[in-house]
DNA sequence: TGAAAAAGAGTGATCACTCACTTATATCAT
DNA sequence: ATGATATAAGTGAGTGATCACTCTTTTTCA
């Protein structure tokens, strides 16, 4: 932990064991005092850095979220074509998923608890994704289709894929398929509705 | 509730009310005092018909599971060819989604906390999608690619979209677009990987 | 030596579950 | 039919355990 004070390092190790509780038992399931064991700390510590358990939970959620959602969209505004901007953003959010896979499985697992409280105007992984369809609807690029619709489904290629990852179906980074899922994608948003 | 015994109806009134809180505020956050008043009956008798809250909700989700997976097989099996099979399933799966929804919503956001306790050999909905797709390529009908990978992206391509009508990102029975689902399930499962 | 950081016993609230009891319903002898 | 009795269904105050969070004390270190 290069460069990090005392007390930022106690921060840290708390997110982080925080975080691999909260993936292997679930949010509410994991008391205070286990993750303060998990981070050899006291468990008045944690209460220094973070308001509540709740809010150290969100706060690890929002931090990924916005984060995730700048990344997508910078890998995907220099290409020009939605093809190359599929590409981009499944190869941007492979390397996420296998850069720090806790994280990713946190996120990816408590969507459903934490969605509702994301505050307005936070950039949003799935709008960046919309958008970027939508304009490509609009230009003719692709079949005029329900946008939210052609949203789900493409990221569902990629989506569901992870899921059965944190399943334990299968192993091996995600970046491997990066090929695929973009194919895959594409051939979704290819598909003409009826 | 036409012949249904006194009894049967308080169990019934008792899953029905379990399931829209789990499915409105989560498992862990639904108090058995809450599922009580929901169902207009006295704490305890939650007691007579299940051993416990977690039984309760273990056992809604199981037979969610395995009903859902016999139903899936049946829609396949006399179908010969996987294109066929994929919109039979898309359908059948569409189908009990919006028969009822909000049982649904609870097996789809419920997922991650009850897939490890399920029996082995229990009927499964996603061996059902994963075997019909092994076979199809054995048969040389699709390319030759990893099954499981395969299976994750083109389950995903609905599975996200019903996820997105759980988050009220889009409205309408999900039916309305078996059409579009099956077509970009069988899209993906076209695509050659590398 | 003083302020920041960490400690960990303590606290009040919550919650799943129990249990002694009441009420409703079914069974059956007369 | 009627009353007696057995069984099932329902009740809700009570209980013990748990847990997030607080507060006073102790340690660390600049």
């Amino acid at each position: 932990m290069a460069g990090m004070g005392k007390a930022e390092d106690t921060k840290a190790r708390i997110e982080r064991a925080a975080l691999t509780l909260f993936v292997a038992r679930g949010v509410a399931e994991t008391t205070t005092r286990e993750i303060a064991m998990a981070a050899s700390i006291a468990e008045g510590t944690i209460y220094r850095y973070f308001p509540s358990k709740e809010q150290l939970a969100l706060n690890m959620f929002l931090g990924h979220h916005r984060a995730l959602a700048e990344a997508l969209d910078e890998a995907q505004r220099p290409h020009p074509s939605l093809r190359a901007k599929t590409e981009a953003i499944v190869r941007c959010y492979c390397d996420w998923a296998d850069r720090d896979w806790t994280l990713f499985a946190y996120h990816l697992l408590n969507q459903h608890s934490f969605l509702i409280q994301v505050p307005d105007g936070t950039p949003n992984p799935v709008n960046v994704v919309r958008e970027a369809i939508g304009r490509a609807m609009a230009a003719g690029e692709i079949p005029k289709n329900n946008v939210d619709l052609a949203a789900a489904s493409a990221i569902g290629v990629v989506l569901q894929a992870a899921t059965y990852k944190v399943y334990g179906r299968f192993e091996g980074p995600l970046s491997d398929h990066v090929t695929f899922f973009a194919a895959a994608a594409w051939a979704v948003l290819s598909v003409k509705e009826k």
